[in-house]
DNA sequence: ATTTCTGCAAATGCTTTGCATTGCA
DNA sequence: TGCAATGCAAAGCATTTGCAGAAAT
């Protein structure tokens, strides 16, 4: 198994303490933050750190296939580095983004080779998948029930 | 079967010219336009259209329910009258989004009642779902496999 | 007559870009 | 040393907002 530094210099890309140190937090996060959130976690032990560097940084990470971009639509996306797909739910109240492992759909698509079937069917050439399960989380639900809003 | 009109004056919603003209254009189109693709394709009939007004129209016809809001990660939003769950397949090469109506898992989503086992499971209160793929279409696989990019 | 909507322009917020400086290889 | 990456500030887009005039009920 490669490291994340020799993944980067076998792609000739260099390895840097700001990549590192974005790839670290994604690593060990499962909140998929937004690059602003990266930035501000970031800012206490990096303090020159650029949010431009932590948007550049996501755009490597993600080109390289260390991490992957989630879109939910709140304005500002999101940033997972676990990469085997998985479904997201995402809290309009709230906004925050949870795996939902009890859908199983996109690794069952995986493993009955669904992508080859869609790519015979309509000639699509499918590269990724997002599954997006919109709604309210159990928190927001309780608080909600209380607000008038 | 209600009309357009009556759904609007039921949720006293103010039925304009404006509103009827942007509805109008979705749901004649499978092309899931933008905000500025269906401002572009208002003008010649509507000169005095605002941007803002498409804006602010697809938002009312959203919260409505007539429309869907489609967040495929190009900035910009995309629209479609087509409200029941369908997936989407985007091109990352021109663009487009198209219906795929091979992939019937959000309707078998529907019909088995998932939404109410996700709830009993994780908490999590569903309002909808979106399925996005994402790669080439057949148009852009062959023009792509010319050029050098 | 009231209330809501429209259109315009300015403002906002996320993201990208240009460029001089820094730092990895 | 040479080329790529960083950091900063400015620019770029999509979208939202405030408000006066216009239109719908």
């Amino acid at each position: 198994m490669q490291t994340i530094e020799e993944i980067l210099r076998a792609k000739k890309i260099k390895v840097t303490p700001q990549r590192m140190a974005v790839y670290s937090i994604l690593k060990d996060t499962k909140s998929h933050p937004s690059v602003e959130k990266i930035y501000q976690q970031l800012k206490p032990n990096y303090p020159a750190m650029s949010l431009a560097t932590v948007y550049k940084t996501v755009d490597v990470l993600k080109k390289v296939g260390l991490i992957q971009e989630l879109n939910v639509g709140d304005g500002g996306l999101r940033y997972d580095a676990a990469v085997k797909p998985h479904s997201h739910a995402y809290c309009e109240s709230c906004g925050r983004v949870d795996d939902l492992e009890q859908v199983r759909f996109l690794e069952e698509f995986r493993e009955e080779n669904l992508l080859e079937k869609i790519k015979k069917e309509t000639g699509f050439d499918v590269s990724s998948i997002q599954l997006y399960f919109y709604g309210l989380c159990p928190q927001c639900k309780k608080s909600n029930s209380k607000v008038v809003s």
